[in-house]
RNA sequence: GGGCCUAUAGCUCAGUCGGCUAGAGCGCGUCCCUGAUAAGGACGAGGUCAGUAGUUCAAUUCUACUUAGGCCCA
């Protein structure tokens, strides 16, 4: 039996944010967590992967979407029983950091870097890395997330930068990895590529530039030319080709004695008069060779200068004919690829004409504009020149001017790779279903795979590449000590990071010259996507990774990610083993501000992580996330919460109820277990609640198997009304009433099962809230009870328990009673007052035996004494007021008699008493135990009411005494007021009850 | 241009297998309660389920197209 003595008494509203910092003390006092896993080790396993957050920035509350799933379903796997790895994982390498680190440093360049020293240089991203990591277990651990912090992987670490070496190895025994070229957008002051995604955020602005048309002679025709516009005319010292639109209409036009060639929509280009001699679609042009306007430079030796095709050709701006220079700009590039054209890199890394370049080399981008000009007027290629005004790149960081420059760089073929990863893809169980379609989407249009970064900090690609055209790709520290040539003592107790790695060369396997390893890091999404392979262990111990692969859960932020994380992992493991890497994916989409803008430093609509805990509570903020629909987006804000905590309130009260009477009457409560409610008297109403309880249990259990949380969180809020709504509102009295009987021991141990069953339902979600309830409910009581919460087995459902029918019968009666209130709105007389009868009509026969069952209910909550039932259509007078219902099948009336009876009235007339003097009493601040000794002086025809329900009055207000006023008498209270127009003038004289139970 | 998603009350969203009087919360209106009180309750107003066509005995639901918005790719 359990100890209610010893229950603590409840505040009357929950400190969210207070009640979590006692929680989280207490965890770490109770050593809670490694409980829970010791408990739990060695049974089934749930192996979930984290996906690494980026250790770069304190957390947003974004992050504690997605740390809520993470969390819930880890916390609600452990109360089945399930042994779990909880390991956290932190991002660490790329640009990102060096862009924060260079901000700290106030760098502008790469040449910053490297004056200031690569080693230094990374060892401050790896220190930045660390301080947020730091930061966000600390954010984690208030969110109530637990893990095994201490074992949290680092990206950055040997183990997953040398498995990563053993992917790409493996890549390159299938022949995948090749060095290729592309054009990236390219800062030439700070001497780096810049990435698509930098350029596409925030990279743009209006900028006027000279745009020259050009006369680009025809071979074999005398003054025939192609007219060409461009407006970045250092690219034309690249030039191979033209491009033409194969569908749009173009003209050959005649001036003076030269024939120009362009697009007929433009023709307003041309400078004064002109004869259109031919009308023609563009693809007549394909093919036509022509002289470029730098063919006598070395690199352009040897290129033949023809027209090409090109979808994309614009008829709205230029000539329609457009000059190609793969070299120099991204979808020149694209198009070389398609056409085998060479491709011309005319610029060094800081914007410099190369040697070779003529009266260019050795010239500034920047300045090379005005001598193209004059080099190309003075070749008579000049056809006009005026200003362009259009929306053109720059560097975010130093606000110059972007080129597109042609680099090397190292990719992983996706010839063969791409139909492989599809197949894997769809051994996932996507949540959303659609993202099945949209990864698979993303895998066939993808590029091959740019591995390479010409950066600093972040993988070193394992890649020796020998000038004799040979290269290799080495797998592990192993190997590389092993073929090292030079400088492996340097490197030897350093991470595989630059510079140290650079110091070691290897010898060419083919050639046997000594190689060093390219300067190239890797691509960031190689960091996260090994990790199925680096953090468990795959290449160190092989039985564990098998133990734990494939993990059976990860959850992730849907936008960005089919790019990005899925691919990576998807890729990599299939590379790696031909299978998926997790079995189940939960994508989630993304948070917004209350008004569903996107949350900006800027716009000042930033939701702080500490701000929103510390504020509303990490336990409000898991429940609002977890009840959302995680397929839309979420618009997070401080109303959401106090909806939530409205709705929390409710349950904290019913707790509160509880506990107030509990601690009264020192009920003989028993510990739940599968026989806790045998022998007791249980009501409908206690059956019914304990039936829709265990329903509860089994919906949720459903849905979180099913890894669908949003519904769980509706099911739950809809328990809470039941159960104050209907249980406690109804079975108050019971716990109220004087004495010890079955009944009331009934009532306690069914509102006690319903809540220790729910918090144990709400653990998962909400832990700090659960362990709260629970450790007053149980623990304090019971000597035997698990210490936490979370050390306990989730609720499973007792089939003896559920009962559809009664569930069905009490919706029904409380449908009726709805439509009972309608109706006696429509009489105008409130509810206090009692009614004598009421007619249903149109109830079926198994209807009609429901409302007789419940007939004490129907009475009590609609204030009438009888009802009576008909099934025709019958004339009634008028102080019969009716409402009605309609359905297809049900069409029923329900109807109040509004006609009073001097004893209707009389008892009206007490009903309002009683409440006006319950009122007095709670605001003369009398204990809601507290005996009275009620004297008054009224009306006639109230005190006949007094007299007449003397026992209801006095057992109501839980008065003693009654008299008339005398003027000795003392009072505590006094008041006087009407009753339905009845004046009454009262004292009351408080008697209190001290002591842990009343005196009757 | 291609792929995916979304469209239901003033706002935010539920709506399972095609069948209910299409629901909830907030907001709004009327009233009640005042021992859950920065609360609670009852009742009510508010809907062309984006549009069009089709399938069907029956479409908010399935199909196609259109429109608008979002995300991704090019």
């Amino acid at each position: 039996m359990l100890d209610c003595k010893k229950l603590q008494p409840v505040p009357s509203m929950p400190d969210f944010p207070k009640i979590e910092h006692q929680i989280l003390k207490f965890w770490q006092e109770k050593d809670s967590f490694n409980k829970l896993r010791a408990k739990n080790k060695g049974n089934k396993k749930f192996s979930f992967l984290d996906g690494p957050i980026t250790a770069n920035n304190p957390m947003g509350v974004h992050h504690a979407w997605g740390r809520t799933y993470k969390d819930l379903f880890q916390r609600y796997k452990a109360m089945l029983g399930y042994d779990q790895r909880y390991q956290n994982g932190f991002d660490c390498q790329g640009l990102w950091v060096e862009v924060e680190v260079e901000k700290e440093q106030g760098f502008k360049s790469k040449r910053d870097i490297e004056n200031f020293g690569i080693d230094k240089f990374v060892n401050k991203c790896k220190e930045r890395v660390l301080k947020y990591s730091a930061i966000q277990t600390q954010q984690s651990i208030r969110l109530g997330q637990w893990m095994d912090w201490d074992n949290s992987y680092y990206t950055m670490s040997d183990e997953n930068n040398y498995t990563i070496w053993h992917f790409l190895k493996k890549c390159h025994e299938h022949k995948w990895i090749y060095k290729g070229h592309d054009v990236m957008p390219w800062c030439p002051r700070c001497g780096t590529a810049l990435s698509e995604h930098e350029i596409v955020t925030e990279g743009y602005k209006e900028l006027t530039h000279p745009a020259v048309y050009l006369k680009f002679p025809i071979k074999g025709r005398d003054n025939e030319y192609l007219l060409v516009w461009t407006t970045t005319p250092w690219t034309l010292s690249s030039n191979v080709a033209c491009a033409v639109h194969p569908d749009l209409f173009y003209v050959k036009v005649k001036q003076d004695k030269d024939i120009y060639y362009l697009i007929q929509s433009r023709v307003s280009v041309l400078k004064g008069n002109y004869e259109v001699l031919e009308e023609f679609e563009g693809r007549k042009l394909f093919g036509l060779e022509y002289t470029g306007p730098y063919d006598e430079l070395e690199p352009q030796k040897g290129i033949v200068h023809k027209v090409i095709f090109w979808e994309e050709v614009s008829g709205t701006d230029g000539t329609g004919i457009v000059h190609i220079a793969p070299g120099c700009g991204k979808e020149d590039f694209m198009l070389g690829k398609e056409y085998n054209l060479p491709a011309i890199a005319p610029l060094t890394e800081d914007g410099y004409f190369l040697n070779q370049f003529g009266v260019l080399t050795g010239i500034n981008v920047k300045q090379s504009a005005q001598v193209v000009f004059d080099d190309l007027s003075k070749k008579g290629m000049v056809y006009k020149i005026e200003d362009y005004t259009h929306r053109y790149p720059f560097c975010w960081r130093c606000n110059s001017e972007v080129i597109f420059r042609l680099v090397d760089e190292w990719f992983i073929k996706m010839d063969e790779l791409r139909y492989q990863i599809m197949e894997v893809a769809k051994q996932v169980h996507w949540i959303p279903e659609f993202g099945l379609e949209r990864e698979l989407d993303w895998l066939k249009n993808m590029q091959d795979w740019c591995i390479s970064k010409k950066r600093y900090w972040g993988l070193a690609l394992p890649i020796y590449d020998c000038e004799c055209g040979n290269f290799q790709v080495l797998g592990g520290k192993d190997e590389l000590q092993e073929k090292a040539v030079k400088g492996w003592e340097k490197f030897d107790g350093h991470s595989p990071h630059r510079p140290w790695v650079d110091q070691v060369e290897i010898k060419c396997d083919k050639c046997s010259k000594s190689v060093p390893r390219i300067l190239d890091v890797g691509n960031p999404w190689l960091d996260a996507g090994i990790v199925p392979y680096s953090t468990m262990h795959y290449l160190t111990d092989r039985k564990y990774w098998e133990e734990w692969f494939p993990a059976d859960f990860i959850t992730e932020c849907f936008p960005g990610q089919f790019r990005n994380w899925f691919y990576a992992i998807l890729a990599m493991s299939t590379v790696l083993e031909n299978r998926t890497p997790f079995k189940t994916l939960l994508g989630h989409a993304l948070v917004k501000d209350e008004q569903g803008q996107d949350m900006h430093k800027s716009s000042g609509n930033v939701i702080w992580f500490e701000e929103a805990a510390e504020k509303m509570g990490a336990d409000i903020m898991r429940w609002i996330f977890a009840r959302h629909n995680p397929q839309e987006n979420l618009n997070f804000g401080y109303h959401e919460a106090h909806e939530v905590k409205r709705k929390l309130l409710t349950l904290w009260n019913v707790y509160s109820f509880f506990v107030t009477y509990a601690r009264i009457d020192l009920p003989k409560i028993r510990p739940i277990s599968a026989e806790s409610l045998q022998g007791l008297a249980l009501t409908d109403l206690d059956q019914w609640i304990l039936s829709r309880l265990h329903g509860l249990v089994g919906s949720i259990r459903g849905r979180w198997d099913a890894f669908d949380p949003a519904p769980v969180i509706k099911h739950l809020e809809d328990f809470i009304d039941d159960l104050s709504g209907w249980y406690v509102r109804r079975n108050r009295r019971r716990f109220w009433k004087s004495g010890s009987d079955s009944d009331k021991l009934a009532a306690y141990q069914t509102l006690y099962e319903c809540l220790v069953t729910y918090i144990k339902l709400i653990a998962p979600i909400m832990p700090f809230f659960a362990e709260e309830l629970y450790q007053n409910l149980v623990v304090t009581i019971d000597l035997n009870a698990q210490e936490s919460i979370h050390l306990t087995a989730f609720p499973e459902v007792n089939q003896a328990l559920c009962n559809q029918t009664l569930e069905n019968e009490i919706q029904l009666m409380r449908e009726l009673i709805s439509l009972g209130l309608s109706a006696r709105k429509a009489s105008g007389l409130k509810v206090r007052q009692p009614l004598a009868q009421a007619i249903i009509q149109g109830l079926s026969e198994v209807k009609k035996q429901a409302v007789n069952k419940y007939k004490p209910i129907f009475q009590e909550e609609l204030n009438i004494r009888n009802f009576t039932f008909t099934d025709n259509e019958k004339n009634l007078e008028s102080n019969w007021v009716g409402n009605l219902t309609e359905g297809e099948q049900n069409k029923y009336r329900f109807f109040v008699d509004s006609k009073l009876s001097q004893e209707l009235i009389n008892e009206g007339l007490i009903r309002e008493l009683v409440h006006k003097i319950q009122n007095l009493r709670k605001n003369a601040g009398f204990d809601v135990v507290d005996r009275i000794e009620l004297y008054y002086e009224t009306s006639p025809k109230l005190a006949a009411a007094i007299e007449t329900y003397h026992n209801y009055l006095t057992q109501e207000i839980l008065a003693i005494k009654t008299g008339y006023i005398t003027e000795s008498k003392e009072y505590d209270a006094e008041k006087s007021f009407e009753v339905n127009q009845e004046k009454i003038s009262v004292r009351l004289k408080r008697i209190k009850i001290t002591g842990d139970k009343s005196n009757d």
